[in-house]
DNA sequence: GCTTGACCTTCTACCGAGTGGAAGCCGTAT
DNA sequence: ATACGGCTTCCACTCGGTAGAAGGTCAAGC
């Protein structure tokens, strides 16, 4: 089975499927004339790597998902910690993005989006922690360099 | 102001600082020594920009903000646009990321975990669409070619 | 004056997960 | 013969920086 083909049952772009191999993911045959050929097997593979990637798996745990796939004597321990670290992943990604979302919100809902030029948003992202002062007069003015206090 | 300051202010790293004068998003003097040299502007800038990335903001958006920010003349509108769009995006992926977190936990509560090797999490990855026939009986045995099919 | 150490400079390469394009070969249909 | 679609390789680019190498600068302590 040629790139293209197996492009369409994988649903990879034959550029993706050509990465794939670059990282040895995947080591299909080759054909006289130089075409990659591809057995049920690597189309399995392909079809695998698809579905976890889709799942937002990282190409280090589709390589270790694979190879466990592959491993008749696996313990399913091992699949579900992988599995149980990106879920947690996940769920960290989800946190923070709910979090910037509320405030993003906020912004947005308070912002009258008319032609003057005042607006909420740009005084957010301006005076992040409700400063006021001068970065000049807090940290340089008064005396005592930061020298040494950074790493 | 020296850049080692300036992050420590900003939140920011050195390097990135560094980055965003490559990409022209700052333009520090630079003292007879060639250290660069931080106006109260260009940390202002900087606390700006640091602000806006952390909600999420590319860079263009960045871009744009500080030139709307820097106009006296701007229209909330446009701010409000930039950010309307950056929500919906952050809605878009946090959709995404529900979804497939609903999956994968789904998943993971099925595997035991323990050191037998059956486990659901590689049987989805496996048959993604509850196929259980060969690709090769599917696609290639039977007749037609997909030539032309693919764009 | 000399050394030490923290800081600064530039430049280059690297990360993930591919995408896009250029240049050129293969195979078939017209 | 030639056009077209598919295949090949290789290289550059994406985004938002980070890491490291090689070297210049500054201030303090001896």
């Amino acid at each position: 089975m040629n790139i293209g083909q197996v492009a369409g049952i994988s649903g990879l772009k034959p550029t993706a499927i050509r990465f794939y191999e670059n990282v040895g993911l995947v080591k299909p045959e080759r054909l006289d004339n130089g075409y990659r050929n591809y057995s049920d097997a690597d189309v399995h593979t392909l079809v695998f790597l698809q579905r976890a990637r889709s799942l937002g798996f990282g190409m280090d745990d589709c390589r270790s998902l694979l190879s466990l796939y592959e491993d008749r004597d696996r313990a399913s321990a091992d699949v579900k910690s992988i599995a149980l670290e990106h879920l947690d992943q996940v769920d960290r990604k989800l946190a923070e993005l709910t979090s910037l979302r509320s405030v993003l919100e906020h912004l947005v809902r308070r912002c009258r989006g008319d032609n003057r030029p005042d607006c909420p948003i740009l005084d957010d992202l301006a005076k992040p922690s409700g400063d006021q002062s001068s970065y000049q007069t807090k940290f340089t003015k008064s005396g005592s360099s930061r020298r040494g206090l950074l790493k």
